[in-house]
RNA sequence: GCCCGGGUGGCGGAACUGGUAGACGCACUGGACUCAAAAUCCAGCGGUAGCAAUACUGUAUCGGUUCGAUUCCGAUCCCGGGCACCA
């Protein structure tokens, strides 16, 4: 009998698919366990294979809990909303409903092929209004909550106004701005609009103004990828900044506690660098520096005119992480956006600062920061240095991003290098108090120098005088301490249609959130998703609907949430997925706790796992789940990427119309294998003797055709579908037909020179295709469909040759070559449980099983128990790879036992199924068990079967290995250094004389230092 | 630019805590079986020299620590991910 995995996968999914054998309960008598997939977005092109990779290692990972005991939690859905499917829409007039949803259900089919253990009756789907009623009752607690910075945790802004009414806001210093102060009496005293404006201040959900990538030609806000060279991505419109009313997550609040609860969770410590990094918090000083009239700075240019009074009276306030480096302040810094920029600008200086301004506007926050040219302008402004009198330049640079800290720096040319690169640039004198600690050459950030030409910190090393300069300032009352963060708050509001509208309404300008009675407020219809004028969102364009009865006599708020409101919280929902009453009942929150295991991909590092950390952190605080971190351990799944391949059409002159466009419907093309283009074309000058074989081709050929006479040694490199494509040889067949036969005509001049003709005439040769690794994407031609795989090799091999690939947390280019080694591996094994016969059509019955019930000898007791050890480690650490190297390796050896031993078989097929669940199960029930192998127990290995007694020692001669030697694991190291010295190969590098020394460590190695 | 990863045969990778570099698989080469093909089986397979035993060399590059480094440290180069409206 055959190994006939398209009948037996079909059968097995749907035996267990009746038999409900993934449905999970929340009540067991076993330990739980949570494995959770990243939500995954359903896009239009579907599945590739490197979506499933990490959905199959948490398979695989959740089916071996479940053989160790476990009740294990193990569900999918989607993150719904987004924009691809708006995008999509405005393009071809779909309705991102029934986009989405067919979208999903081509997802489910290719999940469902793969064989995946999800409880599906617990799917969940963020567009869904079941669902996105409780995120829009999770945005109203937010809303309602403001962080109480001296209990340190969310509470009600109803405590918030008692708390005022009793005693202002002399408790509650302000976090959306701390000068707002006023007493009991004035909070009473203020109208309703003034206290919702300052309760807006302190809400945890608030309303906002914010810049953003402006495209006023598509009327739509950008993310800064889709903006190039200050122009949009599509259709290459100006991007203008634009300040827009935003909703905002008061995540800054969250900032120290989402860096304390690093230390309580299992990420990876590059993760949990990231995410630290992103919070960004840093502790150091705003300080202030007077500013010195316009006047006088032109003065001191020259004029002998008398000192004007000072025309700015705000000081320029910077942010220092060093305040010990104050004396090494050189000049300033701001930000091209700071609100000062236009009160220190000088007439003389003006149309150079404007024309800068104009260029920084015309770069995208992105190229700002990757920007490696230094570019600055001088405004013409000095300020006051407070301790020495110094008047320092005020420059305006792209460096300094008006997001962080005041949006002003002082600079410090000799401890921090891009001020220090800045000030050679510009010639500004740098000023030098750390010493022989500057090199002159780079700057030094050092805090361990004795500080000179630091008038009172002088001789102090550099770390103690901070809390000295910081003293004496505060003395002054020239600045304060301060801790920044490089977080900002999370922006919660898009401009668009398809996402979750916000259960809120205006009345005089004031936001009122709606009553929870009425959610979900559902999404109107739209037939035609055009963004709103002015910015607004599509839900502008719907005014009946802004106007309904739904908003209690007040207007709706057009925009809507993005796309991480959804996927903040979507893991408790997998807990309680249909309950009506909750978002999720307190019971099962606490029944099942935290995610016990969350894979997904680096990219999520600073978005969604910090947001969903954050609103964990919320529910926890009003007491409404028992947990504030959302996942125990994360495990990052590498990317697949794609692997893309080339052909080479040598261009003619003939091939361009008259305005340089090269035509379409080209009849003849010839194209060039590889290698010999890059031999004859790119690595020596031979463009001229190709260009006279091409005509030799045509002459032989075509001898009508005379138009191309002459080739142009150019060539343009073609990007072709990796499906029709072996390795790097072409399948010229399939390239024919491809495209409508777009390449029909092509003549292809292969690897051996010769030619393959349209007619179908030719040599045989082969072309080798060119290949470049990148991210895979349909418009690259290199995506792999998993359907293809499993329809030809079936879900096992395929779900074995992805985890065969290499370590899951890895990045790979995706090959498919080599599938077929695993492929064989079940082939094998199969074989050793059946005959395989030669005729397809003996299939039906058992056929010829030769699997027996023999005892088994000692040697094969030890493979079964060396292997349950090894897959049981492999698999606990993620190290599926080896675990499937294990399983051909235990294979491999049983076929050179004859091994068809029931006793060795059957705890095999246990380790396999979390691996190969079909064909595992299929097997199982070969041998005459009834019940699923799912519910199986994995086998305990025993150390009697797998105990050595000796080993084959490595021998090495000053750390070279040289022989081997084979001693008792229980030798001493004078037994040891006995036999060593017998040894002929050891002797021969010894020369006669005595060692040095024999280092011997015991299961290791030994080596003899000479 | 900043933050985080990664770099080992022709290819994917293994070597888990500093201890035999290249497990396992692909590709390739040679052989067996077959009328033939497929399937299957056997053998070889980093580089250089050699009939061979063997020797030298080799884990991106350069340097260091160590009896011993793919593994630890420092510097450099290259590739990937993220950088706040893609999800």
């Amino acid at each position: 009998m055959e190994y006939n995995f398209r009948d037996i996968e079909k059968k097995c999914q749907e035996w267990w698919s009746s038999n409900k054998v993934y449905k999970v309960s929340n009540e067991s008598p076993r330990p739980k366990y949570y494995v959770l997939d990243m939500f995954p977005y359903p896009s239009g092109a579907g599945l590739h294979v490197g979506h499933p990779l990490g959905y199959i290692a948490s398979d695989i990972y959740s089916r071996f809990k479940r053989l160790k005991g476990y009740n294990v939690l193990h569900p999918m859905g989607y993150d719904a909303f987004g924009l691809p499917a708006e995008q999509y829409a405005i393009e071809h007039g779909i309705h991102p409903r029934i986009s989405t949803e067919s979208n999903i259900n081509n997802f489910r089919k290719q999940l469902d092929n793969i064989g995946f253990s999800y409880d599906w009756d617990r799917e969940v789907r963020t567009c869904d209004p079941k669902y996105y009623k409780w995120t829009q009752w999770i945005f109203l607690q937010l809303y309602k909550s403001f962080y109480n910075r001296n209990t340190n945790k969310a509470e009600s802004i109803e405590k918030l106004v008692s708390a005022f009414e009793q005693e202002g806001n002399t408790g509650h210093i302000c976090p959306g701005d701390n000068a707002i102060q006023f007493s009991a009496a004035e909070w009473k005293g203020f109208d309703e609009k003034t206290k919702q404006g300052i309760l807006m201040q302190y809400r945890l959900a608030y309303c906002g103004y914010g810049e953003v990538n402006w495209c006023e030609a598509l009327g739509t806000v950008l993310a800064n990828d889709e903006v190039v060279n200050g122009v949009s991505e599509r259709g290459g419109h100006p991007v203008v900044k634009k300040k827009l009313r935003q909703w905002y997550l008061r995540i800054t609040e969250y900032a120290d506690r989402l860096l304390d609860g690093l230390d309580r969770v299992d990420f990876s410590e590059s993760m949990k660098e990231m995410q630290t990094n992103w919070i960004g918090k840093s502790s150091g000083a705003e300080i202030d520096f007077k500013i010195v009239s316009r006047e006088l700075s032109v003065v001191s240019k020259g004029s002998s005119s008398s000192h004007s009074p000072l025309t700015t009276h705000h000081p320029l306030r910077v942010y220092t992480t060093r305040p010990d480096t104050i004396f090494g302040v050189d000049f300033m810094v701001i930000a091209p956006e700071h609100e000062l920029v236009k009160e220190l600008i000088t007439d003389v200086h003006r149309a150079e600062v404007e024309k800068y301004l104009d260029y920084v506007n015309s770069r995208s926050e992105r190229e700002r920061m990757a920007e490696k040219k230094i570019s600055g302008v001088f405004t013409g402004t000095h300020c006051i240095h407070p301790f020495s009198g110094r008047e320092i330049p005020i420059w305006i640079s792209g460096y300094v991003l008006i997001g962080y800290g005041t949006g002003a720096i002082m600079a410090v040319p000799c401890g921090d290098q891009r001020d220090f690169l800045f000030a050679t640039h510009f010639h500004i004198p740098i000023t030098n108090i750390i010493g022989s600690y500057y090199n002159g050459e780079e700057a030094n950030p050092t805090k361990e120098a004795i500080l000179e030409n630091s008038d009172f910190i002088n001789g102090m090393v550099m770390k103690d005088a901070i809390e000295v300069v910081l003293n004496k300032m505060d003395e002054m009352g020239i600045g304060e301490r301060k801790v920044n963060y490089k977080m900002r708050d999370a922006a919660f509001s898009r401009q668009r249609y398809w996402g979750e509208p916000f259960p809120i309404t205006w009345k005089n300008g004031v936001a009122y959130a709606l009553d929870e009675s009425i959610l979900p407020l559902e999404l109107p219809h739209m037939d035609d998703i055009r963004p709103g004028k002015d910015g607004e969102g599509p839900l502008s364009n719907k005014e009946e609907w802004l106007n309904s009865p739904s908003f209690g006599g007040g207007r709706g708020e057009a925009t809507t949430m993005p796309g991480y409101a959804g996927s903040s919280w979507y893991f408790l929902r997998y807990m309680d997925p249909h309950n009506d009453k909750e978002f999720c009942s307190r019971k099962a929150s606490d029944y099942w706790g935290q995610v016990d295991l969350y894979i997904g991909g680096t990219e999520h590092a600073v978005g969604h796992l910090l947001y969903s950390r954050m609103w964990t952190k919320v529910l926890y605080d009003l007491r409404l789940i028992g947990h504030d971190e959302p996942y125990k351990r994360l495990v990052h799944q590498g990317m697949i990427q794609g692997n893309s391949r080339f052909v080479y059409r040598l261009n003619s002159s003939s091939d361009y119309d008259s305005t340089g466009q090269l035509k379409k419907n080209l009849k003849r093309q010839l194209f060039l294998s590889y290698n010999i283009l890059k031999r004859d074309c790119l690595e020596s000058d031979n463009g001229k003797k190709i260009a006279l074989a091409a005509n030799k081709v045509f002459e032989n050929f075509y001898p009508d055709v005379n138009e191309y006479d002459v080739y142009d040694p150019g060539y343009s490199e073609i990007r072709i579908d990796v499906n029709m494509v072996d390795g790097v040889e072409l399948n010229i067949e399939e390239f024919r037909k491809w495209r409508n036969g777009e390449y029909k005509d092509a003549i292809l001049i292969c690897e051996d020179g010769s030619v393959s003709l349209p007619t179908g005439e030719g040599q045989g040769g082969a072309y080798i295709c060119g290949s470049e690794v990148e991210k895979m994407s349909k418009s690259k031609f290199n995506t792999v469909n998993p359907d293809d795989l499993v329809y030809k090799y079936g879900a096992d091999t395929f779900r074995m040759y992805e985890m065969f690939l290499g370590p899951v947390e890895m990045s790979k280019p995706w090959d498919t070559k080599g599938i077929e080694g695993v492929h064989r591996f079940l082939k094998k094994l199969w074989r050793l449980f059946f005959k395989e016969t030669n005729s397809p059509s003996s299939g039906g019955g058992q056929g010829e099983a030769v699997w027996t019930n023999e005892t088994p000898s000692d040697t094969e007791l030890k493979i079964l128990h060396k292997t349950i050890k090894k897959i049981e480690e492999d698999t606990e650490r993620f190290s599926f790879n080896t675990g499937v190297s294990t399983f051909m390796i235990c294979v491999n050896e049983l076929i050179d036992l004859k091994c068809h031993k029931k006793e060795i078989l059957e705890p095999l097929l246990i380790l396999l199924a979390p691996y190969a669940p079909h064909i595992a199960e299929e097997l199982w029930h070969a041998l005459g068990n009834t019940t699923t192998i799912i519910d199986a127990s994995f086998p305990k290995w025993e150390e009697k079967y797998i105990k050595e007694t000796s080993k084959a020692y490595p021998v090495a001669i000053n750390g070279k290995t040289r022989t081997e030697l084979t001693i008792a694991l229980d030798a001493t190291q004078q037994q040891v250094e006995e036999i060593v010295l017998k040894n002929a190969t050891v002797q021969k590098w010894l020369e006669g004389n005595p060692p040095k020394k024999i280092i011997y460590v015991k299961n290791k190695m030994i080596n003899v230092v000479v």
